[in-house]
DNA sequence: GATGAATGAGATTTCATTCAT
DNA sequence: AATGAATGAAATCTCATTCAT
């Protein structure tokens, strides 16, 4: 067995900010409350980051990249294709529901501060791979008729899922991404077969 | 007579507050942006509201206000069904228009004083009743069969709408709007004759 | 009868002021309390005064005034000795009564703004008067062994009553004049027979 | 090693606040004020005590632990009757000069937030516990011929004596309380032989 | 004269950041 | 490197005073 990594400061640090910056957002939090969920003290923070803005943008940019690498990790699969459709909507499922503490605190702070599109796009694009029909495979997904939009719609239904996320009564009850999970698959398999062979 | 208390002031320091709130948010703003933006003293603004979560909550609920009375002004028009849809998305589209600067600021901030759910349940009804078929109309639209989570549903894709419309460069181009409605019309009518037709 | 004297608006003013003034002390009570209390706008009290600070030093100057007078009127009865002290002691006591809301509010505000030194003088000649024997009787009461230091002592004296008054809790209950009464009284007399003797 | 909180801190704030509120009344004192006379930045109060209420309460509260301690100190002493009683009182007025300040800043805002009736109350006690005679002894002093009332007349005493002081002209004269001794001296053996006999 | 809306200086309090230890 | 006390800028809110009506 591999030793498990001792977790370095700086990770410490992310840690505690993308939990509090989920719950609290931006300027609600305090170094103070990061330091103190990190287990160090205030003056700390300031041996790992420069400032408040960086420690945000790092956690941030973590969450997003937890969350695509979970995306693209998947993509690797090959699979039978609606064994793999279901699949992928599962394990996307999964990365959102370790995500949703940075969703809520995410939305208009991390936009402000451009922290959103460029992520935004690579999990649009790695999404679009996932619910593509691969090459010989009629299309069955509604999907493949939506092609010539199809990134911009993508975008806005992964917006409007992680929205739903972001907006779940808080503290969020367990079945919260299980019913987003299904609502997503309704809207997107479209038909009432489809609709209800949803695991 | 006293100075009398002038009537649009109220209004004033909403639109100020709408504008601002919907640019920076809940924390970044300030009573003294917020009186300047309506021409006035931050003393004054204490005149017309208790305090600065007052004026945030106020803020809020005129929008949501304002977009589902739009809404439901739409929905009392008879029309044939095929351009009924057409319009209906329209105006909501034009409503959305007028409440963008309020969606960038309010996701987060709003949802923790319990702004949202209410009002976003409102709209869901609304929009719901604006595009479930009439009698008589077999149903085209895709829509009809998602009816077991359709509001669920319609929720997670108003909220995807409104997202996308926070989440536009700032400021946002002057097509911004077009292209969602564009986008959404697709993702309903959800064929490709419809995806191409919409206007 | 007289007809009652129609009040000017300064009085309503002087007895709004004079009642929050001495509730509440010169800080907290703002000039809205005290035009409220008049029944008129704020902005009116700035017709009759010229500002808070004049307003306060006429309520307390007037409330020393009425006090003053009400010794001064008692001065003039000639009585036998023993009744004369005893209602004489009564008497001060009624107006106490009358300014026990000033008294409360007075003492650090008042005295900073110099309004007690010259007050308190004029109290303690009257009271000196009051309570010296007149000519031919001989002096039971202590008090004219105390001849040297008699005015610096009625001055004690008086701020012992006037603090117990100002500290009374809150309401007063009706019984707190009679009581200090009874306890300068004791002090005055000193004497067992004496103490027991007061109605 | 993080800077040590120093430990006079506390002290040097409560000496500033003692004084300041003395001079100047709780609400006419500033947070500002406090912090200059102590030497640090206002923010630093915030260290030390959650709000300026806190300081205040502290301030006072120390100041009359201070009084009390030294009369409770006195109380020990054993003595013939006579001398004890004048020691017991210049000690008692010692303890006065140190606590003058105070005095001054405390009638009113202390006694609405409750901080004057309970220590007041332990004042009286040792008083009372000094000056009544001792057993063997024969009562020369008035005093004891009050016993029914006598925690009543000695706290309208205390008081007149404290209220003397707060109210003497700033900055008070160096014989402002050896005048109060002796007059207070003069009231309470309350005899001509008494009355010249003090020191 | 009366009104009360408007003004804006000033108070308390918070907290990102610095820096002595 | 770590600590957390100290700093001081900035925010909200109050309220004496002014002045248009």
């Amino acid at each position: 067995m591999a030793r498990v990594r001792e977790l370095g400061m700086e990770e410490k640090i992310l840690d505690s900010a993308f939990r509090i910056f989920g719950e609290q957002g931006f300027a609600t939090t305090t170094i103070k409350d990061i330091a103190a969920g990190a287990g160090i003290s205030s003056g700390s923070i300031y041996t790992y980051f420069p400032d408040k803005e960086a420690v945000f943008r790092a956690a941030v940019t973590r969450g997003w990249t937890c969350f695509i690498d979970e995306l693209e990790k998947i993509d690797r699969r090959g699979l039978a294709k609606i064994e793999r459709s279901a699949l992928l909507i599962d394990r996307g499922f999964e990365a959102i529901r370790a995500a949703l503490p940075l969703i809520r605190g995410m939305f208009f702070d991390a936009s402000r501060l451009n922290l959103i599109e460029d992520n935004l796009g690579r999990v649009c694009l790695a999404i679009d791979a996932l619910l593509a029909p691969s090459e010989g495979e009629e299309g069955q997904l509604s999907w493949e008729t939506l092609r010539p939009r199809r990134l911009y719609i993508t975008r806005m239904v992964i917006l409007g899922v992680l929205a739903s996320a972001a907006l779940a009564p808080q503290p969020a009850p367990p079945d919260t991404v299980d019913k987003l999970r299904e609502a997503t698959s309704a809207l997107l398999y479209n038909t009432q077969a489809g609709a209800e062979a949803r695991p």
